[in-house]
DNA sequence: CGTTATTTGTGCGTATGTATT
DNA sequence: AAATACATACGCACAAATAAC
């Protein structure tokens, strides 16, 4: 049992009271944060923990802060503009597309993907689907899974031939896995459509499409999915918004 | 005067020395790093010192951390696989590669280019130039700025004609700006090279490239830069590595 | 099965340095 | 020059999770 925590650590409720009070619009135009100080005395905290509660915030990028100046929050940040470029939006990408199954899971050799998932044998179960978006097809997705993985989602509604549902095929995945898959690599390209590509989306062979191949691990750096999309670049662009890290 | 750090403090020293550590492979394969206290021991530190910098490790993904059992370096992190997906990548990209400049920074009226760096003028400054690797063009980036960023690298010789570098404009940029650059906006797309993209990167016009945009903004939300890059398929594809957020 | 040692997590105190106003 | 505000560094105490006995 994964015992979530009963009682919140102070610097994380501090953190969570700052961020609600950002997104509120309270330091909006550059209007500086309370100081360490004034923190410490509004919540009967140290002020080593608000010190840590700041951490956090300018890891996520909530605030940037300026020693001598004050603290500030990142313009933008709070409002509606939602943090892409977490695995987190990965997997719930699809909010407003449909997914169909075009093409069951099945068990074949497959050399390549097998390499690429870093197995030792080179058995692997593929399927593959569609997703629309205002009722026509943008983009064929096709999966690879190591057997230990296919095992637990082979039997779901979800991957049956012609089934429909609004998820990923990542987020329907991971709640069965023992660990948490905590990356994704990504690689971006441009490739031509094939015949199973074009006859799939209604494009002529050879069209220039968008082409994303994700490799998915978990903590141990196991491989859990190798997926492989090719979009019609005319439906799709692909987009990330990367946020200075830590520190 | 942006004046750079001369001593660096313990906890990023000792960071830097787990990174390496890490990259080396000496805790590969589910072999536990050095305990707090060991750290504390052989460096000399604090032991608040050493969790300061574990708490950096962890931020960017290199090691996890279990109570009771130690830390552990995240499989795959190290290797020959760099960590691609932050900012700081972003402005570091170019290790490997030459820039040069092809169109210095000239004055121009652009109204797409305003709009989209969300000026309430239509004046922009526009420079161009190539990127190469082993001796080849690989891209042709355009580069747009509001009138006040133009001018603080305007003179700088690594905008001039025909100049060479291995920076990237952002990295040159940033050390002039009042406050950092946190966030950059991309959207990846396919497009076709047009005359100027053909002529610099030696490809037939219409060939398929992938096309990279990104627009950089400061902790205020003020847009900074906008750079259009235009790449050869045939010699990059674009990675980014997305790991699960903090915490 | 509980007990104990180990290891990380939380919280706070102090002192000193550095950047900005 | 002085005051303010953040940054670094060390110290201590206790809690919680894990593993070994």
């Amino acid at each position: 049992m994964t015992s979530r925590d009963l009682t919140e650590p102070a610097y994380r409720a501090l953190a969570a009271t700052l961020r609600a009070r950002i997104a509120e619009g309270r330091y909006r135009g550059g209007v500086r944060l309370p100081t360490e100080s004034e923190l410490s005395e509004e919540f009967g905290l140290s002020r080593q923990t608000v010190r840590r509660a700041f951490q956090d915030l300018v890891a996520e990028g909530a605030v940037y802060r300026v020693p001598g100046r004050g603290t500030f929050a990142t313009e933008g940040s709070g409002r509606y503009l939602r943090q892409l470029g977490s695995i987190e939006d990965l997997m719930n990408l699809s909010a407003d597309t449909t997914m169909e199954v075009v093409s069951p899971p099945r068990r074949q050799v497959d050399l390549d993907a097998a390499g690429r998932l870093r197995l030792d044998t080179d058995l692997v179960y593929r399927m593959a689907f569609r997703r629309y978006h205002d009722g026509t097809p943008f983009v064929l997705t096709t999966v690879w899974w190591p057997e230990a993985v296919a095992r637990l989602v082979m039997d779901s509604p979800d991957v049956a031939a012609g089934a429909s549902s609004t998820h990923t095929m990542i987020g329907l995945l991971e709640p069965h896995l023992r660990r948490p898959i905590v990356e994704a690599a990504q690689s971006i390209t441009v490739a031509s459509a094939d015949a199973e590509v074009a006859a799939q989306l209604d494009c002529p062979v050879g069209h220039s499409m968008l082409r994303v191949d994700r490799l998915y691990s978990d903590a141990d750096g196991s491989v859990v999915e190798l997926a492989v999309s090719h979009f019609l670049p005319e439906h799709y662009t692909y987009r990330v918004t990367l946020r200075r890290s830590g520190n």
